[in-house]
DNA sequence: TTTATTTTTCAGCTTTCTTTCAGGTGGGTG
DNA sequence: CACCCACCTGAAAGAAAGCTGAAAAATAAA
């Protein structure tokens, strides 16, 4: 997830930067409007927060250019004033939502939250050790390596990364993949740990599936 | 447009009813939050006005329920107080916007406008990759290339394109399109997805309609 | 009414996923 | 050491899901 601050006051863009990247976002910013169109409109970012106030070019135009060029998206922008026909502005040169400065952390946090839930930026993942598994997409990720699991592999790999460490016997398995009054077998877990363990070697991720005879499955990371 | 206003306070709600109307809106109020998540979840609006502080249910536990019902219509809150805390829970709890009474007619336009917009309502134009929808003369563009659609096609088309980089399920798109208790079946998704597969293809747009299987379908930008 | 356009239906086809099966591997126990 | 049993695995058959062209039905336009 991608963010870009515009924002002249040094202080300030840094201070959101390492709050930002603390929470797992990854974070540039740049110093003056000018500099933060040409960013925005590369259209890598999943989000722009916007200072309106900034020397050569300030936020209302920066908004407006970028939207005129038909880059979309979502804006945050900060103020200092706290004049309404000021935010009045913002909203209608592009803004998708107005904080006034000073902004509590926690505030700036929740409505970033808000913007990228609308966006269909909030990923739902669940992790282990260097990989993970979108629940959106069904994809199995790590790093930029990404493989798409089947309807089966994905039910399986979620099961397993719920349990992580703890064990997970085959009949758990079992009777929440295929459910209780199937004909399924064992045998259809063994196939399904086996594909997972290729999936996993092809992205080069660090998760094994460790077997322990007649007990069942869980992950461990590889030591290497 | 249609637009739900929850909120307790009989004359605020009216007002800000008149006030919208008087904007070509169409505005519905009602004036406690236990009917207000009962409408909200029928999913026929385009945007919901939301009190905080209400009898019965408040404003917080409305939003969640209506996000828990999978009921992505934007939600703008509005409460009397002006407490940090309130705002991050009201953000948390689903809302993407915030508003502060008692709060200036023009700001509540701007941010209806603002979230509107976002949704693809008022804009005259979506685009993703090289392609546009003109969502007034149904016309899909690229460059000079353009393309006639027909009613069915322009609507799974607007749904594709809100969705974006999202998946979107064949259930979706066929309760959005045809309607929840109408006789229609998957297969008409899939004709229509061919229909569009072909038009994007006759506009040499970059633009793919990806298929999952078992999951939906989503936007791409063909790489070449 | 006639004609054109759009929408629905349907059947066959392709692709992908799931299940089945047979043979292989290897640890643990007697 | 030999045997059993649990587990692994590759290949092939079987079953779904999705695609598509064409025709029928419905709707709108002339």
């Amino acid at each position: 997830m991608k963010i870009l601050v515009i924002e002249d006051e040094k202080l300030l863009a840094d201070s959101i930067k390492s709050m930002l990247e603390r929470k797992g976002f990854q974070v540039e910013c740049v110093y003056d409007g000018e500099s933060g169109k040409e960013y925005a409109e590369l259209g890598i970012y999943d989000l722009l927060i916007l200072d309106v106030m900034m020397p050569k070019m300030d936020g209302f135009e920066v908004a407006r250019q970028v939207r005129r060029a038909r880059c979309n998206t979502p804006i945050l922008m900060l103020t200092a004033r706290s004049d309404v026909q000021d935010r009045i502005a913002g909203l209608n040169a592009g803004a998708d939502y107005y904080l006034t400065k000073p902004f509590d952390s926690g505030e700036l946090l929740a409505s970033i939250n808000a913007l990228l839930r609308r966006q269909g930026g909030q990923v739902n993942e669940m992790v282990f050790g260097n990989t993970a598994l979108d629940l959106g997409t069904g994809m199995l990720i790590h790093d930029s390596q990404t493989v798409r699991l089947s309807a089966k592999e994905f039910d399986v790999m979620r099961l397993l990364l719920q349990a992580g460490k703890r064990n997970l016997s085959k009949s758990a398995i079992l009777s929440h993949v295929w459910g209780l009054e199937s004909n399924a077998v064992e045998n259809h877990v063994e196939v399904y740990v086996a594909i997972l363990r290729k999936r996993l070697t092809s992205i080069s991720s660090d998760v094994k599936i460790v077997s322990i005879r007649g007990l069942g499955y869980h992950l461990e990371v590889k030591d290497s």
